[in-house]
This record gives C-alpha cells, structure tokens and sequence, in this order.
DNA sequence: GCCAACGTTGGC
DNA sequence: GCCAACGTTGGC
C-alpha cells in the first residue's frame, strides 16, 4: 500500500468536485514522471488531494485510487484541450487513475504549515521549483499529516 | 546527443 | 500578472 499526492487546481476540480462527482476520473496528466508514477498505483492506495494555484493552497482532502492506470481518452480528442496527436489508441502515451472520495480535511492544511513540518523537509512538494502534480508521499509523511488531522 | 528557445507550472 | 524553475522540442 502507498500513498501519494495529486495537485489540482480547484477553480477546475476541487475536493468539493471530487465528492460531488466520486468516484472521477484523473485525466490531463501530460507530465512524464507524474504519469510514471500514476502507472504504480494500486487500488486502495491513499491519495492526498492538493489545490495548487489558488488562494489557500493547501491539501484540501484524502481520497483512495479506486481504478489503476488506463488510457486517458481525452488525448484522443481533438476538441479537448488536453488533446495529443503523438498519443495514439493503439499506443497510448497518457494514462490516468480513478480515484474516490474519501473526506475533507478538517480544515485546510497550509503549504506553509506542511514545509514547516520536518518529515517534509524532503518531498517533491517543497522541493524548489518543484513542479510535479503527482508524486509519491512517504510513510512518515502520511503519518504526520493525520497527526495535524488529530490535534 | 547537445543546447537554445520555448512553453508550462505554480507560488508569490 | 510576474517570473523562476523546470520540462520539452527541434535544429544541428
């Protein structure tokens, strides 16, 4: 059993969008080390739901993957705007998981407050010019966060 | 296979 | 909206 981390932007899919709308879909991965590490999860694994890019940045909720990797669609379709003409039915080069809802945070839980968290000092997350929108959370890492859920 | 140019991410 | 830090592309 792992455990990860996925970043998405809540003005397009929030944790709010995610329980309305669970189990969904994780399409428009076009990272390559985000989508290798997409291609490594297991039902059951837990998923920290993060929302980048907007006002209170921060992990928002807990979810499980529910689905393992299979080919995103919308790599196929020319109308969508995470379309890609090298990704091919026959060879897919995109892939995306399902994952389900499983709660809100309490409440949200600051980056600030997660990069001033030792077990954070080394992450994808905090790492400078980090980037990646999905990446692999460590045992101590997980742990930590449920341990601010506790107090 | 190098690397400059370009595009994207994402915190601020 | 800015821009640093990356990742990707494509010419050579």
């Amino acid at each position: 059993m792992a455990y990860w981390l996925m970043k998405s932007e809540p003005d397009a899919f929030s944790i709010d969008d995610l329980q309305a709308n669970s189990p969904a879909h994780w399409d428009g991965v076009r990272n390559y080390q985000a989508r290798n590490f997409m291609q490594q999860m297991k039902i059951g694994d837990d998923v920290l739901f993060y929302h980048s890019s907007c006002k209170k940045i921060g992990l928002a909720g807990f979810a499980k993957v529910v689905k393992e990797a299979y080919p995103d669609h919308t790599a196929f379709d020319p109308n969508s705007d995470y379309f890609d003409a090298k990704s091919q039915p026959e060879q897919p080069r995109w892939f995306m998981v399902d994952v389900a809802y499983s709660r809100h945070t309490k409440q949200l839980i600051s980056l600030d407050i997660l990069k001033s968290l030792p077990a954070f000092e080394q992450s994808y997350l905090t790492k400078k010019g980090a980037r990646l929108s999905v990446m692999p959370i460590t045992e101590v890492q997980w742990q930590a966060v449920l341990e601010l859920e506790r107090s």
